[in-house]
DNA sequence: CTTGCTACG
DNA sequence: CGTATCAAG
């Protein structure tokens, strides 16, 4: 049989899919990579191309992290209560926020997530990438005790989007950042409460071969404008994904990483930077300055969230008014359901 | 939220696609399908358009059938041993071929279906919608003790494609009919033997709201001059999912789906009826002229197969010349793994 | 690897 | 309802 066009396509597609992913392809053996030795690969018998049994940066790196075991929301390991930190002046928390990437509404329903939202039982959740359109939300998506917002993608069905729950009725809430261009795919939310904004974001991702690097910096521009705008008038609670690692303590492989894939570019780390020059604070960061191995975002190729090979893409950003009221910002990470974790965020308001 | 021709699309795609497959729609409130009464049938409590709760033409029929135990080609039920039957002369039977469309090698191996192969222990595999480009064929698919040749859809991948599996090594194999417009979807595998033709093939849909028949009429024409052709040098096992019902004794509900639905058209019935004129025999019926619930495929929707709400779409088809060598043609019934079951033909050659 | 969409049956 | 593709991450 002859090679077809088709078939090279394919073969192509397939490598950039398993093997390109957040990963920064390693340098060997001219285009593919070598696997790692490894007791149990076993040598090619056939003539199969040497991508087949290859690993990505991510997956060839091996890191000794206790087991950890999985759940929905529902792990008896991970303590839901109230933070027992108090902020820098002694203050208890008494406003819990959470921001989940879900990866997908309805598959993440099926996985009894849902319950999740009971379990935490924060006062505001933003979820993103709910991947699914406003007028197709499940009722029981719509949980009882709380007011639910739902954003989605105008042109395409089943990708991108966000919702926002809050227990108390915010003053008002709006969809997007009000520039036309940039608010076709239901990336922002913003509720406003009588002390604060919380704004819940899907932070547009750079994609493969950084295809959208140019629309994310046009994109961190105008966001940074639509962030000053409500910060000059209330102090901002800025989540979601962010799809930015903002440091290289931020992310398992910053070598191979930099400059090669979505999320690890100067381009989007310098846009994070000039976020906090303007009067922003990683919550995180802030509290946990050296603490490293702390991730939010696990590709789910090559087996990295059990290896712990990670990136931290969501965050709390917090106008700086709020740091005095800070008692936690952390990350769910043995949180099951997606390939993000919930992260979380207590302040003494 | 204003309606947004995506939604409307949308939501009529789904209709189509959940309620219309070899349904037969019936004609009730206007463009919808009231429920048939039944006990478990809730009322609904919301808003949402009647579609959602209608049953179809094929659903609605209640079949009362003993219960069919479930397997993957490995029944305790079913006998897969030689037949007893004999030729109208009282020969045994020593070939025996069988013909299953598979619905997806890969889907269908994960089920563990290749244990039929071994189960059946046929001389002769025809599988049908293996939709599988031939290069991307697993290796233990190609069963051990068996010569087998793949014919796949050279523009759509992943669609139709045909096999065959022969434990004797054929004179030659073909693909295709020579005819380069048919020659495109894989759809056709013959083998030469030393006595006769297999043929295995299959046979284009008419689709849904009948857009390909058309194209299935000429299909008829052109692939019946391919097999008279054969026929007029040796004689011809003709086999595979043939995409029709002959007559009203071929489907449960032949009243709603006369004319409506692909597969029982008077077009696709009188392209057999030709066929049959012209030398060949429907081996099955041959031998049951007036055996009734007999099929080989039941849409998976609406739990159609567990009512036996289904249609004869694959068949042995016969030259004259070996209707005298005929033990047995029949249908695995309770053979799953796919929405068509295997049908076996038995000959003394 | 996983989600959701689409085409097709 | 179910399979396979595709785009996206």
């Amino acid at each position: 049989m002859q090679y077809r066009p088709t078939s090279i396509k394919l073969a192509v597609r397939s490598f950039l899919r398993v093997y390109a992913d957040r990963a920064g392809i390693q340098q060997n053996q001219g285009f593919f990579i070598m696997p790692k030795r490894k007791s149990d690969t076993k040598l090619q018998e056939d003539g199969e191309p040497a991508s087949k049994k290859k690993v990505t940066a991510e997956e060839g790196t091996k890191v000794p992290v206790e087991d950890k075991k999985v759940d929905n929301g529902t792990s008896a390991e991970t303590n839901f209560a109230p933070t027992d930190k108090k902020t820098p002046d002694g203050r208890s928390s008494n406003l819990k926020v959470s921001a989940w990437n879900i990866a997908g509404l309805r598959a993440w329903m099926k996985k009894g997530c849902l319950s999740y939202i009971s379990k935490e039982d924060a006062d505001i959740y933003i979820l993103q990438e709910t991947k699914i359109p406003s007028d197709k939300v499940p009722k029981e998506a719509k949980v009882d005790g709380y007011f639910t917002y739902w954003n989605d993608s105008k042109e395409k069905a089943g990708y991108a989007g966000t919702a926002l729950y809050s227990k108390e009725k915010p003053i008002n809430v709006t969809f997007g950042i009000g520039v036309d261009k940039h608010d076709k795919e239901g990336r922002v939310i913003t509720a406003e409460y009588e002390k604060y904004y919380v704004v819940g974001a899907y932070i547009p991702n750079s994609g493969r071969g950084l295809v959208r690097l140019d629309y994310r910096q046009e994109w961190d521009a105008d966001f940074l404008t639509f962030l000053k705008g409500l910060d000059a008038k209330k102090p901002v609670i800025f989540c979601g994904d962010l799809n930015v690692a903002h440091q290289e303590i931020d992310l398992k492989n910053p070598k191979t990483n930099k400059n090669k894939t979505a999320g690890f570019t100067d381009q989007e780390r310098d846009g994070f930077t000039k976020l906090l020059n303007e009067g922003f604070v990683d919550s995180f960061r802030h509290l946990y300055p050296d603490k490293k191995d702390m991730y939010s975002y696990w590709t789910y190729m090559g087996n990295c969230r059990a290896k712990n090979v990670g990136w931290r893409l969501d965050y709390f950003v917090l106008s700086k008014a709020l740091v005095p009221n800070l008692c936690e910002s952390t990350m769910r990470s043995n949180v099951m359901g997606s390939d993000h974790c919930p992260i979380i965020l207590e302040l003494a308001i």
